[in-house]
RNA sequence: GGCGCUGUACCCAAGCGGUCUAAGGGGAAGGUCUGCAAAACCUUUAUUCGUCGGUUCGAAUCCGACCGGCGCCUCCA
């Protein structure tokens, strides 16, 4: 039974979807004005763990992630480059599809545009407005925040309270400063749309309202995003779609902790950031996913290069693992060899509690650190190992530590390289157990310390010499 | 000012009333194996969980006070 920590009742919950055989998801995704950096990645990549989970406990996911492509900051970034504001969502559209891929994050099923959805964020605004929860004012049409009853809910905040302590800028046209827009008039040179209220553009939350509306439904499953989108992100949305249609909209909202750099989320604002395209030159995937599965969803998580060697580091535990399994030199026939009392079932067992249990990544890692250490033993301990052993090993990181958690990556092959490349290093190896034999181990130590420097790992064991490449 | 989160070893980090003389990773130290390495395995590294009280047969876990840190309340994952 998995449980979730539901935000709008700040409870932990069993998790019940609509329909029982599928789950209906919906995360918020970038506003494409610029590289995203990795405390952005952090929610793409545990919104994905959650969605793989789910997969894996044989839901049928159904997953949508808005792109922004028209907002303020895509128009300031526009006059900033002076190209077009299409071309720049353009631009970091594709960099967010490539940055994505590298991190192993599965694609959604669709990636609604909120440019693809003008029409759909015109009726929805009608429709508020014809039920009176939205004002027009010289083309700017806002929220009426006083006519829904329930604002504030999501994020435990008093209408009252957010009024007296209200930072937001005085707008003169808002009845009440909390209102917020629904349709922003264009100003002079701004990229604009048609619309009952004149030439403008969607305010940014109505896009989620009815692009999640359109795609999912009235009400859905999950709907999962960074911590400072609960306010006022998230209880806008409420507010929007539960005015529109006095349906529920979302049964289990789920928030994503923040990055932080030496105790200080990480923000563009604060410009403590690296974008997680230049964390992936330095560091793979499967390392940044282990350091974000490490720690809980919904805590904060420090972030800095020493962390990030060492999950690197502790990857090395499984790539071993993977090694030593995967091609197995004597592949036995079925039922030969002598089979260890190894129970898989009890690793799946505490890998699937760990995660029913709110997602408990850092409890699930540290299940496959201990399976990977139990079998390890289980190859020191017992010579002839059947192959299913080998073969269940492998599954069992296939389904896991690589399916849910994407820490491991059972067909990157170690060993890779042109055939000329292999061959020569084989020649080499050859070369140096030849001295070996011989006792020459002052060639033997120059040969293998001079393969380490180009980056070759040689490996002495019974069964013969190994290699591997590893990164400079 | 309001709301919320948080303080566990050298670092990161689980744990949410008894199974905690507290997982897991990194680091450090010692050992087994090895010609030497590497990998792997074993052992050690918090009788203690910010501080002080309280509740309880029993608390890292609940309550209170205090001392730190962080976030949201404005665009933000």
């Amino acid at each position: 039974m998995l449980s979730i920590y539901n935000t709008l009742t700040r409870k932990k919950e069993e998790f019940i979807p609509i329909s029982p055989d599928e789950v209906r998801m919906y995360v918020c995704g970038p506003t494409v004005y610029d590289y995203f950096h990795i405390g952005n990645a952090r929610s793409f990549i545990m919104a994905d763990v959650l969605r793989k989970y789910l997969e894996y406990k044989g839901y049928n996911v159904k997953y949508i992630m808005n792109l922004t492509d028209i907002d303020d900051r895509i128009i300031k970034k526009s006059i900033e480059e002076k190209i077009e504001a299409k071309l720049v969502a353009e631009k970091y559209t594709k960099a967010f599809f490539d940055d994505i891929e590298k991190l192993k994050v599965k694609q959604a099923d669709v990636y609604p545009k909120a440019t693809d959805h003008v029409q759909e964020i015109v009726d929805f605004i009608k429709q508020l407005e014809e039920k009176s929860f939205a004002y027009n004012v010289d083309g700017n049409v806002f929220y009426d925040v006083s006519k829904f009853h329930d604002y504030g809910k999501l994020s435990g905040k008093k209408l009252v309270e957010l009024e007296a302590g209200a930072r937001v800028d005085v707008n003169e046209e808002k009845k009440n400063p909390l209102d917020f827009a629904l349709w922003k008039k264009a100003k002079e040179g701004e990229p604009f749309w048609e619309s009952p209220w004149g030439k403008g553009r969607p305010g940014w939350h109505i896009e989620c309202s009815a692009m999640s509306g359109k795609h999912l439904g009235e009400t859905f499953d999950i709907h999962a995003g960074g911590n400072d989108l609960i306010f006022p992100h998230h209880e806008n949305e409420i507010a929007q779609s539960e005015a529109a249609t006095k349906k529920k909209f979302v049964n289990y909202w789920i928030h994503f902790g923040f990055l932080n750099i030496n105790n200080e989320k990480m923000s563009k604002s604060l410009g403590n950031f690296f974008t997680a395209r230049d964390i992936l030159k330095h560091y793979s995937a499967e390392s940044i996913r282990l350091l974000f599965s490490q720690t809980h969803y919904r805590g904060p998580l420090e972030f800095n290069d020493e962390l990030l060697d060492s999950s690197q580091k502790g990857l090395e535990k499984f790539k071993n693992l993977v090694e030593k399994v995967s091609p197995h030199p004597v592949p036995l026939p079925k039922g030969e060899g002598v089979s260890p009392d190894f129970d898989f079932q009890s690793y799946y067992k505490d890998f699937e509690s760990a995660m029913d249990d709110d997602l408990n990544t850092p409890q699930a890692v540290a299940v496959l650190f201990d399976f990977v250490r139990d079998v390890n033993k289980a190859i020191a301990e017992k010579e002839n190992l059947p192959s299913e052993f080998y073969s269940n090993v492998k599954e069992f990181l296939s389904k896991t530590a690589q399916g849910v958690l994407g820490i491991v990556d059972l067909e990157k092959s170690e060993a890779q390289g042109s055939s000329v490349e292999k061959e020569l290093i084989e020649l080499l190896i050859g070369l140096r157990n030849g001295a070996r034999k011989e006792k020459n181990f002052a060639l033997s130590d120059k040969i293998r310390n001079e393969l380490n420097e180009l980056g070759i790992e040689l490996k002495d064991s019974k069964e013969g010499t190994t290699y591997k490449k590893v990164k400079k």
